[in-house]
DNA sequence: TCCTGATACCGTGTTTTCACGGTTGATAAT
DNA sequence: ATTATCAACCGTGAAAACACGGTATCAGGA
């Protein structure tokens, strides 16, 4: 037991992460360095010049979201490791987080520990993927094809909604489709009929978040 | 120890395959139903009846290869499970087999242990994923294109970009602001000229793709 | 003091989006 | 033979989104 792995905690839970502190410190490996509760304080402690070994941060955060403190942090301290902690286990917060620079990603319903397993993992290695980790990713990048898992939507609305998520007119989204504005229309109605939705913005983000379309260009 | 696993290899390698028989009878929970040097034989193996519980299949086989016998299987037999046993560790072939439905993939030179958990872990779950698989396959998706730009945005516009993110028109959008549907306008040129954008779409992707704004509602 | 830049705001006009109510033709169903 | 259904299409008008060119204020600098 030469060193204790320093910890930063950023969650805007008060309890939870009250709870996540106790925890740390019972393990005997660890100490919690400073909590605060959102990115920016978390930034700003960062910068007065005390440095952890690693930053568990939640991700829906007020001010500065686990997104772009994660960012942030990689910008300025790469050394610093990152641990994403969320209730959220949709394979676009997962994948987001860690292109964002975490080398991890844990549920916060994970086993006292799991969490133990993941900050010693990153701190030794840089990084810690769990069973859900790998399966939620894995599970993305083989279901390429996707097409058959979602509603019952055609071959024509699939790629519709496709189309949707650029910055096309539905003028130029006929055209590339070479079909009529007028049937796109239809198309756009339709769906916004059967998916209860109201506007374009709209079909983007049904279209992102069932994987229909995806943002990697 | 209720049941044995079934198996059955296909592998065009004589010795390593007999090796691989040898091994597989070593362990009390499994046997070996058949095995054969290619794709082919393998589905006419099936095709006579005697269904195995898990199948090995090498890539690189003369006749049906890895990638088509795998496919052919699940096609036909999807409640088979199959194990992808290669000398290569090529992201290309590892994502290559999973897609073509194998629900592992482990290495020629890995440990009489390893296989034997693949094996079971096949078995019971349908997939087990090594440390090598999920390694290649985070590298791949997280070194993806990522915006690491990261222009400088101020409070506002990051609050202006995350509202957008919603089926409300900017008149809503000033209104939960609390400011002119105006400056609203303002705002959107602003990030359409610094951001290079057109069109809410845009500014929806983009604040997304940087991680802004999240999907999960 | 004058100048600059940033922020919030406004007016006008065009294009795009959306809502609503249609038609046609092909195909399947009774 | 008739009905139903569906995909593709069209017209009109209102609302929203976008383009462009403005004003007023305030906070530094030179």
């Amino acid at each position: 037991m030469s060193e204790q792995i320093k910890i930063a905690l950023a969650d805007d839970h008060n309890l939870f992460r009250k709870g996540m502190e106790e925890l740390i410190e019972d393990f005997d490996n660890m100490e919690v360095l400073y909590s605060v509760p959102n990115g920016q304080e978390l930034i700003n402690k960062l910068s007065s010049g005390k440095l952890p070994d690693v930053c568990l941060l939640d991700i829906n955060m007020p001010e500065l979201n686990g997104f772009e403190t994660a960012r942030k942090i990689k910008e300025q301290w790469p050394d610093i490791k990152i641990l994403a902690v969320s209730v959220y286990d949709s394979e676009f917060n997962i994948i987001g987080m860690l292109r964002a620079g975490a080398g991890g990603y844990i549920l916060k319903d994970a086993q006292p520990d799991a969490l133990r397993k993941a900050i010693e993992g990153i701190y030794e290695n840089g990084f810690y993927h769990s069973e859900l980790v790998t399966g939620k990713i894995l599970h993305r990048l083989i279901s390429q094809p996707q097409e058959v898992t979602t509603t019952q939507l055609n071959e024509k609305q699939l790629e519709f909604l496709k189309l949707c998520c650029s910055e096309m007119t539905y003028r130029e989204i006929a055209d590339t489709m070479g079909i009529s504005h007028r049937t796109i229309d239809g198309f756009r109605d339709q769906l916004f009929e059967k998916l209860n939705i109201k506007s374009r913005t709209g079909l983007v983000m049904y279209a992102l978040k069932t994987g229909i379309a995806t943002l990697d260009t």
